[in-house]
DNA sequence: GGATGTATGTGAGGTAACCTCACTATGAGG
DNA sequence: CCTCATAGTGAGGTTACCTCACATACATCC
């Protein structure tokens, strides 16, 4: 079962096909690359949104962020604090309340996650001229721009 | 809560991260077009993979080609059957083995379904020119191509 | 300064789409 | 014919989400 016995014409997808397709060997790549640290794709996307924040934000806002129930959200925070990359803390305004905020260790972690995340990126990409990945990344950048 | 308040630069992501970005655009534009079959992604994946081959296949070739588990091919193949879009009957030259066969309706849906996922995907990346459109096109298809 | 209504985070429990493991029925080779 | 491999599927687990209900706390209006 080594090599896939049926050479697919790819040509016949269309666009979004290529995408999607495209999109499948990254998040491959990165969850390969997220491995080491035990980590699972939703989580890492979450200490991206701590790390890109003020300190102190509310599970409310996290979920929001990621798009998820803030139920979910809570979950997620769990997690990192199980970890010991996050800390909640009963917010002093709002005795309800809880802030997320990453430790030292979490703030760390970010940043080796942001590398590996870029070279696994970088790895996909390969086959492409710099020009080309250039390119590429101006297209990306103009149609995911639109928010929302 | 209408708007998001913060008009957050995305030029700091790398090329993968839009990429994922894009593709979760076009996974939910997918998804809205298939709604109204109450179809879910990975059904369409099996209908458009029955549809590109001869008729007969086996579970197993099938999960092998959506690439999850053979047990999770059969769940695949049950609910396509429930729809009325796919029929399994005997192999005639194995009796251990089932082969999978699109009806009518099915082969009948993986057409209809070809066209709205091309509208969506077309919609979505409206705002690049044709021009634009075409170049994106050919590099996604040199990233993928190489197979595996 | 209570009553009333709303917002926050989380416990409890559900679901969808996957998984592994074990089993039955069948096929293939010595 | 005995052994071993293979095809499909039942049983039950996992993960990452979900909704609903609830305790607590804030905000407002009389």
């Amino acid at each position: 079962m080594g090599s896939h016995p049926h050479p697919r014409p790819r040509s016949q997808e269309h666009t979004g096909d290529l995408v999607m397709a495209l999109a499948r060997r990254v998040r491959r790549a990165y969850a390969d690359a997220l491995a080491e640290w035990h980590i699972t794709p939703a989580q890492s996307r979450a200490l991206r949104v701590l790390a890109s924040r003020p300190a102190g934000m509310r599970p409310s806002v996290l979920a929001e962020e990621l798009r998820i129930a803030p139920r979910s959200a809570t979950e997620v925070a769990d997690a990192l604090e199980d970890h010991g990359w996050l800390r909640r803390a009963a917010d002093p305004s709002d005795r309800r309340a809880t802030t997320l905020t990453l430790t030292d260790a979490g703030r760390d972690l970010v940043g080796r996650i942001e590398q590996v995340r870029l070279e696994a990126s970088e790895r996909v990409l390969a086959v492409l001229t710099p020009a080309q990945r250039r390119t590429l990344h101006e297209m990306l950048t103009v149609v995911v721009g639109e928010d929302q």
